[in-house]
DNA sequence: AGCCTTTGACCAGCG
DNA sequence: TCGCTGGTCAAAGGC
């Protein structure tokens, strides 16, 4: 894997529309994710032994729309939003369909406080 | 009926 | 060259 992309983590507790969704499906892992205001597809999910942690893959549902969204977490107290990708229509509540629907994308969320003091590259070796 | 979710397998890139 | 990991797609099932 590489790194060099657009792809970067910024660590800000931004919960304003923490929504959270206890899903009890069964003996798996489902997580709390919060809404974005978009439609997600989950196309993916894999246990990065990496990093010990789980990883989904989402991808937004509007075919003009190439926004992704990476989710990794180890425990439902820690996990780590990872989008990808810029939006080609304003968020279903943001009706401020201000022009900034174009950023660059990327914008983590950490939930819990267990945070590793880093926000480096995936560099580390067991 | 439709939509979304979940699991597995396959593929590609890199070491 | 082979192996491994990460990533994506596909199909099936469930709600």
């Amino acid at each position: 894997m590489s790194e060099a992309s657009s792809t970067r983590e910024t660590s800000m507790e931004t919960d304003q529309e923490g929504r959270e969704e206890q899903d009890t499906d069964r003996g798996g892992q489902r997580l709390v994710l919060p809404e974005d205001g978009h439609g997600w597809k989950k196309y993916g999910q894999k246990f990065i032994k990496k990093i010990g942690k789980f990883r989904s893959y989402f991808k937004c549902q509007k075919q003009n729309c190439v926004a992704k969204k990476r989710v990794e977490w180890s425990n439902p107290d820690y996990i780590r939003i990872w989008y990808e990708g810029s939006h080609n229509h304003a968020s279903s509540t943001q009706g401020t369909s201000s022009s900034a629907a174009n950023q660059d994308s990327l914008y983590a969320q950490v939930f819990g406080s267990d945070q590793p003091a880093a926000s480096r590259t995936h560099h580390q070796d067991a």
